[in-house]
DNA sequence: TTGACATATGAACAGATGATCATATGTTGA
DNA sequence: TCAACATATGATCATCTGTTCATATGTCAA
């Protein structure tokens, strides 16, 4: 079995395609912001503060899931620099770091829509 | 505990913000594709792909994993469409079903690099 | 400082996920 | 038809993930 792994197939094209991926660095990178959107709650509250800057308090109600269950995910978001907050008293306001993340969600939404 | 469910902190801004929020398909079909693009194996596999067609057991060498792997992986983006195939003889050829999840990742890849 | 509130975090559990192995399917040539 | 090959699939299992619950942290007002 496997007999593939040392007698490819297509020589040139393999050789092509394996120009073509990314470096284990970028690779990374790309799989943290994919996973990071691919779960429906996180989601909801990326594209909630691509609206507007909202505490926490108000993307539970937004996304519809507990605080405690927000607060987890926007760490996730946090650490993955696609959030950042600033402190008002009692309360944390969260937006998006910056607007790649913007940008690309807004690209995707056009491609499920055709 | 959870009091902000009922008595939410910024009625304007969550207004405005659940109106933002895709609608349960849209929000489906986005996690979908990014969930697709979230795993390291499936994402060189798809990186590949942008750049020709391959076959499964070019696949395999490409990625660095098992032919059975691999076969499962396509599977799934199949499912998703996000890769369509065409058999010639014993060998089965897979390319990307458009050129959507390409530029997707392409825009990615700048997002990251910066 | 104490109580109330907003948020964060750790532990634990259920469900999802991806790899592997064994086996099945489909195709070609003998 | 049979053997060899390329691919697909089902079962299993270890690991990862996201939620919940309990608790901790941090801030303000009294």
């Amino acid at each position: 079995m496997d007999q593939c792994q040392e007698k490819v197939l297509h020589q040139a094209q393999v050789a092509h395609a394996i120009k073509k991926i990314p470096d284990s660095a970028t690779l990374q990178s790309l799989t943290d912001i994919f996973k990071a959107l691919s779960d429906p709650n996180r989601l909801k509250i990326v594209t909630a503060l691509a609206a507007c800057e909202l505490c926490v308090c108000d993307l539970a109600a937004v996304s519809g899931s507990s605080e405690s269950a927000v607060s987890h995910q926007l760490r996730i978001l946090r650490n993955l620099k696609i959030v950042r907050y600033r402190r008002e008293g009692k309360i944390v306001f969260y937006r998006l770091d910056d607007d790649h993340v913007k940008s690309l969600i807004s690209q995707s939404i056009q491609h499920v829509q055709e």
